[in-house]
DNA sequence: TAGATTGTTAATCGATTAACAATC
DNA sequence: TAGATTGTTAATCGATTAACAATC
């Protein structure tokens, strides 16, 4: 794998989704796969096809195409799926129960191993098997346990409090769900989920729409 | 407002933060601010905020600035805020029971009218006030109410059914937390939240940071 | 070997940034 | 009026697509 050049966050974005379909491809039993091919399944031009995966090296034959098992586990590999990740969710509301409940994730390797709260009523209570802790002992429970990833369930006023503090434990990474953009130092990584952002260009679309069939 | 030329929907994704952040000044009772002002607070140049704003019309005064109560309306009017959106959601599973909870939305004209499962178990129950229905009803539902919006919380497999219905019975609007891509008519629009993507590209930039501390 | 398809360079397209004239 | 700041055009930058030589 080159190392040299900065990927672009256009290219690091598709990873996933090649790497659904190839997983895909893997269940119906297809073993090998043009860029062509791809194309029309994805939905990205082949040439494109060709160019993301270039950025990371040769994975392809010519003559043949690509191995899709090949293909799935660079891929795997290039997102850092073949390791494992601890995660802690702060703030035990609707949102980060679903995501405690959401097991979906252990099979890549994204592991939930506690939450915390303020509510002394939801402290002691075990979600999906993961206890939820007094938020007091957040810092001091990433610490201990090395702890990858926090996960901002917050609302949008606790939640740069909270990455503050989670950053200062030494946290690598924050999967952040409040509604806020939050300032973290350069080597922490931040990915936003902003579902009301995503809901109001969902409205804005579904305008666009009605407008077109006028 | 402009109608004219379609805006890139780059432009579009950056209009809820826009927003969000003048929200905010509102909230601190700043009534006017100009492009380097907010270009310092938001973090998108001067330039791009002007030419951002500037595709849908001239709501800045030279010499002056933006009003922030003004800018503050006429993005959500292009947003569509402006009126109110009937959704229901298919799947009472964790993820379906975490939006229907999340109260948020009604604020900005998101109201959740209904839940819709296959679990006998599950039919009949009240989330939030919300009850759960019969999957067998949801496409009646959709056309005798009116719905805009259909949540997909089901598993992959059943997701592109569930559109399938959704869309029959005359839906405009999709959103999707199924981690696969749907396929609809042209004149439904669709937004995908893939959670697990995002957390996949986490993990990377994870990798990233840890590389470059080598 | 001939055919197919990649890897990679070059061309195009679109989005962002810079510059400045218009104007409040 | 003078100063400030927008609206808008032009320049730059980056990402996507096209083309084709390399090679399996």
């Amino acid at each position: 794998m080159k190392k040299d050049a900065k990927i672009s966050n256009a290219v690091i974005k598709r990873l996933p989704r090649y790497r659904r379909y190839l997983k895909e491809l893997q269940k119906k039993g297809v073993d090998k796969i043009s860029s062509n091919e791809f194309s029309s399944l994805i939905g990205y031009t082949a040439s494109q096809i060709r160019q993301d995966l270039n950025n990371f090296g040769g994975f392809g034959q010519q003559g043949y195409g690509y191995n899709v098992d090949g293909l799935y586990n660079e891929i795997s590999a290039i997102l850092g799926l073949d390791r494992e990740y601890k995660m802690i969710i702060a703030g035990a509301g609707n949102l980060g129960q679903a995501i405690a409940n959401h097991t979906h994730y252990y099979k890549t390797g994204f592991v939930v191993c506690g939450i915390f709260d303020v509510n002394p009523r939801l402290i002691g209570l075990k979600i999906n098997d993961i206890e939820v802790m007094d938020y007091e002992n957040i810092e001091s429970y990433v610490k201990q346990n090395q702890v990858n990833i926090g996960i901002i369930c917050t609302t949008k006023d606790n939640a740069q409090e909270v990455a503050d503090k989670l950053c200062h434990a030494g946290i690598q990474g924050i999967w952040n769900f409040a509604p806020v953009d939050l300032s973290v130092p350069a080597h922490v990584a931040v990915e936003n989920v902003h579902l009301s952002d995503s809901l109001q260009s969902l409205a804005y679309h579904m305008n666009q729409q009605a407008d077109l069939e006028k």
